[in-house]
DNA sequence: CTGCATAATTGCAGCGACTGCAACGCCGAT
DNA sequence: ATCGGCGTTGCAGTCGCTGCAATTATGCAG
């Protein structure tokens, strides 16, 4: 049945993935032009010259022609937290993170702004949205608690993780804004790095003010 | 025509306001009892006694069944944030909103637990409530960039707010354990006071550091 | 009490997303 | 060339939701 596992699985899988390509496109090519809502399955369908049933097929829910395009965010965030280096905190592992992930949105940086237009558009797709970015707190939660000894729904960790992941909002704001592109990188290199530094200052003064009130939960 | 304008409008408002609380009732018990996704329109019909058509010309989506039962959460705040007296930070006047709505979520703590149950079982559900949870940050950043003289989208006041409103989130998990309801209340007072403390210190911090560094935005 | 304007409720037809199932056709290993 | 399996498709059906038009209930004027 396969000749050598490891292989490329060959031309089979090549143009599956050309049809998954071809849906998102036109998926994309008709979301930008007429709106989410008003794009139909069936129009997706005609314009990638597939049947219907398969693009429900590829892309079980409507919302994820869209979502898949951000690639598996949380599951990167949550190896980068799990495997950074003995002693580096949740903080400065996050800021990492999103210093390595920085080239590979530079290069979908067009895509990008479309997509947050996209779901700034669309109430629905918003609140998806939102729940990701929620999914993403609480890996950083985890982290900080860890970081300070504390249970993983201690107040603390979570108010720091919040303000943490709202760092990704103004990452966000930034895609929108498709113009700022000049010195837009730049721009939230900075960004990020004063708002972590600002949550992390948060943290240090917790740890030290806190110790003496009984810890709540 | 019209008798008397201001009367209480009368027997008809009356009954449909029952109409409505059957509905909502018919369709929190088969919430309750087979899960969101699992319960359909007509099934709630037929437990309240009226025709599909009806139960959507009352609730236009199914969430709406869900949400409804949180009230105007959203245009409270609004409110309370906007006519807080002269002098009286954000922050400050959050939490005495909270600790005024507070009287009212007594009230209903039990319905609320059964709500965040069921909202933490499904994950559309989620997503909404995660939407409706970002609109109040966006309220507290910008009462917080009013604070600070900044535009409202500026960094901190965003990180502020975001840290702000995960107290709800705090708030809404003492729910979900039902049980807790012993000390339950105070233990949550003692909570937004310390998250709220917390974040005002960062606010502080914020303003005296941050003075240095030209505005980025 | 009667009739009437208005409002609530309903049924019906239809759209769009999605699913399970079964058939069909094409790729590629043998 | 053949055959097994996979990708693709069509079909039928479910569910949420909407617009429209008919029907029924309600409250008020006379």
């Amino acid at each position: 049945m396969i000749g050598i596992e490891g292989r490329k699985e060959g031309l089979r899988e090549r143009k599956k993935q050309r049809t998954r390509d071809r849906i998102s496109r036109a998926a994309f090519d008709l979301f930008d032009r007429q709106g989410y809502q008003e794009t139909t399955i069936a129009q997706i369908a005609d314009l990638a010259d597939v049947s219907p049933r398969t693009v429900s097929s590829y892309f079980p829910a409507k919302e994820d022609l869209v979502f898949e395009s951000f690639g598996p965010f949380e599951e990167k965030l949550s190896e980068a937290l799990d495997g950074r280096p003995e002693g580096q905190d949740t903080m400065e592992a996050l800021r990492q993170w999103i210093f390595e992930e920085r080239k590979v949105w530079e290069a979908k940086e067009e895509q990008l702004a479309r997509l947050h237009r996209l779901i700034d558009l669309d109430e629905h797709l918003s609140s998806i949205h939102r729940a990701r970015i929620h999914r993403l707190e609480r890996l950083i939660a985890e982290g900080i608690a860890q970081d300070l000894g504390l249970p993983p729904d201690h107040v603390e960790p979570r108010m720091a993780a919040a303000a943490a992941a709202a760092v990704f909002d103004l990452l966000d704001d930034e895609d929108r804004d498709a113009e700022c592109s000049i010195a837009g990188v730049d721009r939230q290199f900075d960004l990020v790095d004063q708002a972590l530094t600002f949550v992390s200052g948060g943290i240090q003064a917790l740890r030290a003010a806190g110790k003496d009130r009984d810890p709540a939960r």
